[in-house]
DNA sequence: TTACCTGTATTATGATTAATAATACAAATG
DNA sequence: CATTTGTATTATTAATCATAATACAGGTAA
């Protein structure tokens, strides 16, 4: 899977690097089961330090999206729904995103082609079989 | 209008105060025109420093959501909308958000009623006049 | 067993950011 | 002329980010 990380970014590089996965994740193109690089081998790819992949890795494990097993690496969840104020989180975030899309004049129907577009580009993305 | 706070969050008070104000714009709690407090006022009001007001007021003021009159303090724009590369952002958030909730095994069906039940929310929230 | 490769913990260092504090200043209002 | 606006400056404290160099426990495979 091709991670593209912008080191000129103000995000830090684990919160990137934690937030390609997660899109790898929900577009398909990572697969529940799927194993993910070890540590040093995607800091070496990536040119960044082993311990800063860790740090991704532990995130995602506490979110629930991985699963993390000694000597296996890291795998994806097979049931990543379980985290409990998931949805409370999730809203309160869509309400922030769509109170800007409101304040820069957005009108209900241009918020719902963009969902669409977004749901086509995800759904899209994953892999046959 | 009320703001709330969260001095133990990891999340900067400059940035909450930021998304606090943008959900009062989004939900028409703060309509344009309508002047902000000033700095000192607000410092005040919520127990914080005035260079941390400020700091919020002129990230506002770069994203096109205020303006800043010296003397009149600062008001909403009446044309928030004039942000060249808004779109872009703003759908490459929606992507990891949703991207987030189908990795939670959130369906189509949710999606479009948390959607609506958002919509609905800030649609209620305005004002009347 | 031995050698290797997992994630992980530790300690240190340098750079940046966040928040506060105490002033100070230009500009506009009353 | 006194007041209030946003803003700039300087300093300080605390926290975070990323790196580096090791080291260790525990599985795996030669």
């Amino acid at each position: 899977m091709r991670i593209a990380l912008d080191m000129t970014s103000e995000e830090p590089i684990y919160l990137q690097l934690r937030n390609e996965i997660v899109l790898g994740i929900g577009s398909g193109r990572l697969a529940a089961g799927d194993g993910l690089p070890s540590v040093r081998q995607l800091a070496d790819d990536l040119g960044i330090n082993a311990m800063t992949v860790n740090k991704t890795y532990g995130l995602l494990k506490d979110q629930g999206f991985i699963e993390i097993d000694r000597r296996q690496g890291a795998r994806v969840r097979v049931d990543s729904t379980q985290e409990p104020h998931f949805p409370t989180l999730w809203q309160k975030q869509l309400t922030l995103l769509m109170a800007e899309g409101l304040a820069r004049g957005m009108t209900r129907d241009e918020f719902l082609a963009t969902f669409e577009g977004v749901f086509e580009q995800l759904n899209q993305g994953g892999r046959i079989g």
